[in-house]
RNA sequence: GCACUCGUAGCUCAGCUGGAUAGAGCACCCGCCUUCUAAGCGGGCGGUCUCAGGUUCGAAUCCUGACGGGUGUACCA
């Protein structure tokens, strides 16, 4: 439920009751239990506007706060602020709704816009490697909210099929032919040998070039073989994200090619904008205040990415229809979409009401502060990390001798991809990201471990109770106020994470939920003796809600749960 | 050179559209298991929020400048 919003709107009324000619700020969440639950701190703004002693103005609207609904009980503070407390009986029933809502009492978007989320973007002509790891779980996040909050959501994966180094891997697929299923099993070293191949060879050089030229003229012979190799290419992308829990499918597939057709008519376009600009035999957009121009046609005619991202912002705004664009892309490419999403804007390829974001991410960096690669140098392939995950996973599991060698291999599997997937979307995405083995699997703190350890104790209980909870949540002290509290807030707090992308949002949030009901769950008895029926159930559903909601929250960030732990 | 970005406890990070005494985790010290998972909970130690100005009743947060780190800067993506 929007609970912010329900609180705002006693707020207002209070204003029109005391005859208050303005609109309130929204109240904030209290900054300690002290304080209450929400606190209102537009008395002092007002105070200024009006003339008048911040204090007395507090008074005027405490005065004609309506006390019998959502808020139980007001206080003034301090120089004016205004202290909230949220009445027990209606968070309980508002609560008790929840549990009994699959949903969890969150509303689906009125009114639901496209939203296109690009994410990913692998290259063909490569393995996927770390460097494509942020991208897609945030990208992949983002796509989560935004579809469970009720928008339309578009993936697209903008694959890297096309440019000269293609040729290159169609002539040296073509001379391994029969064998090239075989030798492509490992990308990385089918394009080592295929550039060794093109240094040593002036022969396979010229044919490499020649084979360029005839796919991008539309041979059919080279562009059966090059449909071949990113097939073949694809399917290992397809393999990381099956092992990711990614949902990227082949039809959210628009590679770059895609635009190879729409390329000409982005130049026309732009000079009937009265955008273009030759520089140096080059075709390019000036941007008043930029000392760079976007290059949208080389001086050899050949077209580059900002052209392909010009095109695919055309069709996304134009042919989709979408009202929020999302590229989920390397914060070093900010100067980049600065410029495209201007000149996408001036010369009317998206329509100004549509929102175009860069959903930048830092660079992942080891655990001394420098580039992650391997010992070597070499960059580290994302298949070979995500197995490491679980090998490493399966370490940290603790009494192994409880659990089937399949159990153990299911249970490593879910804790190690969600605990690299946790500890990547809980830091600010925009800050360089300290990718760290131990801290990831570790039990304390913000982890994916306390989480799912959290739900599992959780689920512990329901195990020895062995029926499912059906009473009616009653707030009995100060610790299910509070938790009853937070709960409620899961909506509030997944609206402000998809308004930012900011999915560490999420992992604050459920961590300190989890923190939360741990301090719940030492404090107040559920199945011990000498627990009364009612505060039982009670618990037992308030314990129902929190997992409910861990589980949900999880399952935004592509985290599946386990049972126990 | 110019542009963008970051600078919070020894370390890793929060700090929600400017609010009360700046918060967590790790590390270090001290408590708490005969009954729901102690992979937990409670307590302690630890800060000139890089620095200097400015706006404001009120600044870690907004503005300007300095210092320090990162990144980007015309035909790669």
């Amino acid at each position: 439920m929007k609970l912010k919003q329900e609180v705002n709107q006693v707020i207002q009324a209070a204003f029109d009751e005391a005859g208050i000619d303005a609109t309130p700020i929204s109240v904030s969440e209290a900054t300690k239990p002290e304080f209450g639950d929400f606190q209102f701190n537009g008395a002092m703004a007002l105070a200024k506007k009006l003339g008048k002693n911040p204090r007395e103005i507090a008074a005027t609207i405490v005065e004609h706060l309506k006390t019998d609904g959502v808020i139980a009980k007001a206080e003034i503070a301090g120089p004016g602020f205004i202290n909230l407390w949220l009445d027990d009986n209606w968070i309980a029933t508002r609560s008790s709704e929840a549990v009994a809502d699959a949903r969890l009492g969150i509303g689906v978007k009125e009114n639901p816009i496209k939203a296109i989320v690009d994410y990913s973007g692998p290259n063909m002509a490569k393995q996927m490697h770390v460097g494509h790891l942020r991208s897609t779980i945030i990208g992949d996040t983002l796509a989560n909210l935004l579809e469970f909050l009720g928008d339309e959501v578009i993936r697209q994966n903008h694959i890297g099929d096309w440019g000269t180094q293609f040729g290159m891997l169609i002539a040296y697929l073509e001379e391994t032919g029969e064998e090239s299923s075989v030798s492509l099993r490992d990308l990385e070293q089918f394009y080592k040998d295929a550039k060794k191949r093109f240094d040593e060879d002036p022969a396979f050089a010229d044919k490499a070039r020649e084979y360029v030229v005839k796919i991008q003229s539309g041979d059919s012979h080279c562009l059966g073989l090059w449909q071949k190799f990113i097939d073949i290419s694809l399917g290992h992308c397809e393999e990381v994200y099956e092992k990711l829990g990614v949902n990227l499918s082949r039809e959210d597939v628009r590679a770059e090619s895609f635009y190879n057709d729409e390329l000409p008519k982005v130049i026309d376009a732009l000079k009937e904008a009265g955008k273009l600009q030759e520089s140096d035999g080059a075709q390019c957009v000036f941007l008043e205040g930029d000392e760079v121009p976007v290059i949208v046609q080389k001086g050899d005619g050949g077209y580059l990415y900002a052209t392909t991202d010009l095109a695919a912002l055309h069709y996304r705004a134009q042919v989709l229809g979408a009202k929020r664009i999302s590229y989920v892309v390397d914060a070093r490419q900010a100067g980049h979409f600065k410029q495209v999403f201007r000149v996408a804007k001036e010369a009317g390829f998206v329509p100004e009401d549509v929102k175009l974001e860069h959903v930048a991410f830092g660079t992942m960096m080891d655990k001394s502060g420098k580039p992650f690669k391997t010992r070597d140098g070499g960059t580290v392939k994302l298949i070979d990390l995500l197995d490491e995950a679980v090998e490493r996973a399966k370490e940290a599991i603790k009494d192994k001798s409880d659990y089937t060698h399949e159990q153990i291999e299911a249970l490593a599997k879910t804790i190690g991809i969600g605990a690299v997937k946790y500890a990547d979307l809980s830091i600010n995405r925009e800050s360089n990201y300290i990718f760290d083995w131990d801290k990831m699997l570790s039990f304390e703190g913000n982890t994916s471990l306390y989480m799912q350890y959290a739900y599992a104790r959780i689920q512990s209980i329901f195990r020895k109770y062995g029926k499912q909870p059906e009473g009616e949540i009653v707030i009995g002290d100060e610790l299910e106020h509070r938790l009853a509290m937070m709960l409620l807030r899961f909506e509030d707090v997944l609206e402000r994470a998809a308004e930012d992308a900011a999915p560490s949002q999420i992992t604050a949030y459920l961590y300190d939920l989890a923190t939360l009901f741990m301090k719940f769950y030492e404090r107040n008895p559920i199945l011990k003796e000498g627990v009364a029926e009612e505060t039982r159930q009670s618990r037992l559903q308030l314990a129902n809600l929190t997992a409910k909601t861990i589980k949900q929250g999880l399952n935004l960030l592509g985290i599946d749960v386990v049972e126990r732990l």
